[in-house]
DNA sequence: TGTGTACTTATTGTATACATTACGAGATGA
DNA sequence: TCATCTCGTAATGTATACAATAAGTACACA
């Protein structure tokens, strides 16, 4: 069976939108999107209307779609609120886990960790994502669904630059944070609420801290500065 | 300026699933309701994408939409997902509210209040309804709006019981909730984040207590399942 | 009588033409 | 030179015709 071309239009969206292929605040034109994904525009609207539902693009009237903008007070908000959602799913994900929702969960994370093998910092970004939309499931809780949802589309736009190493303490945070999936993988095996509420939030500093790094750099050392300075006086 | 169709329908869709006027689970037919509100069904199944995203409605493919189920799993992690979102989003609001906000939610309140004056359970049902939506603006929070509008649809259904009293119970009850409401505005206003989290707490409590006692009733005393016995005999 | 199968019908999904709205370029005036 | 208005163009919003899919029904056959 041929996927047809609007789930293959909804998958794509989903995924430049999280790869940051497509720029928050970006206008999505109709015609260009139908014309790329060879479907016309009443299926193309439907999808638009999909995604502004599950938070990835705003509409607005005769203005069309754009993607969701992370401006500071969307940050702010979300530094908030990801540590309360992110323990509550994955204490509910522990009680509530399916055998087959491991069986996934192990996959992804193999998946996960090969990319950090080889590098690929899309298949990172985009392995993770899934990893915990994976643990949302098992939570089993359509409320907290959704707000999950959109935090974690932040959070993998927010985390390209986790994944997109610049400096060598970057690769070891990855490690590191792949380390945190399998003793997670572990915990929700065995239902330990208490222990998968740790790992989370211990998951949830690492990623913290370096997001956070990202939007307010370590200040360059002096001599650095001079030395900027310096060349752009040539 | 005349208010289109399409939001006119978008809104009296809201307002029928809210008030159970069509019942959970139900199917809604494109060509009816294309024909009640006089927009072609191009439109309409765009409400309809967007009541899916908002989760009034369920879409499957190629079998339309149903309004959204509401049955024991749902019920079961609603009771458990209510209070910890309420009460975020209580505290949040406390923080974050305007003036214009809590202006507005005194007029709801007073709209409430003269609801239950006026014994109109179904402008009780949807002034409560807006009352809490409020709180939730006010918190500013994308995240956490989703979660918490999506458990004010199911409340506000199951909350139908709650607005008809059969029982004097109930009216108190009302009453009881009207005057919580009345402290929380004040506390709102005055910024108390303990006090509203508290009173938000109050607040579920008796709705909970009110919506348990509707799905698993007190038992009836034995003599009369007895004459309900020999009157079936006959 | 039960079961499987082809056909009919009703409903949803898609394409396209048309209507409407917003945006910007250019003209006109102060 | 600047402001404002008008009109053209390009986008979004809507209606409708058509295609594809699913459910129901009658019929044949065991």
């Amino acid at each position: 069976m041929k996927p047809t071309g609007k789930q293959l239009c909804l998958d794509d969206l989903r995924r430049r939108i999280l790869a940051m292929q497509v720029p928050p605040g970006s206008d999505l034109d109709e015609s260009e999107l139908s014309a790329r994904y060879e479907i016309s525009r009443t299926p193309l609207r439907e999808v638009l209307q999909r995604l502004s539902g599950e938070g990835y693009v705003t509409l607005s009237a005769n203005r069309g779609a754009k993607v969701a903008s992370m401006d500071l007070a969307t940050m702010r908000t979300f530094f908030q609120t990801a540590p309360l959602i992110y323990s509550s799913v994955a204490r509910m994900a522990a009680e509530n886990r399916t055998k087959a929702q491991l069986d996934d969960l192990k996959f992804v994370q193999s998946a996960f960790s090969a990319a950090v093998g080889g590098r690929d910092p899309d298949a990172m970004a985009l392995n993770n994502h899934r990893f915990h939309e994976i643990i949302g499931e098992m939570a089993d809780n359509a409320y907290l669904m959704s707000s999950l949802k959109r935090l974690l589309i932040d959070h993998t736009r927010l985390g390209q630059v986790f994944y997109r190493p610049s400096a060598a303490a970057e690769t070891v945070a990855i490690r590191q944070a792949s380390q945190q999936h399998d003793a997670m993988i572990a915990a929700l095996e065995a239902r330990e609420v208490g222990v998968i509420t740790e790992l989370t939030l211990q998951h949830w500093d690492l990623s913290r801290d370096r997001m956070e790094r990202f939007v307010r750099p370590d200040p360059l050392p002096l001599d650095v500065i001079d030395f900027v300075e310096k060349k752009n006086a040539v």
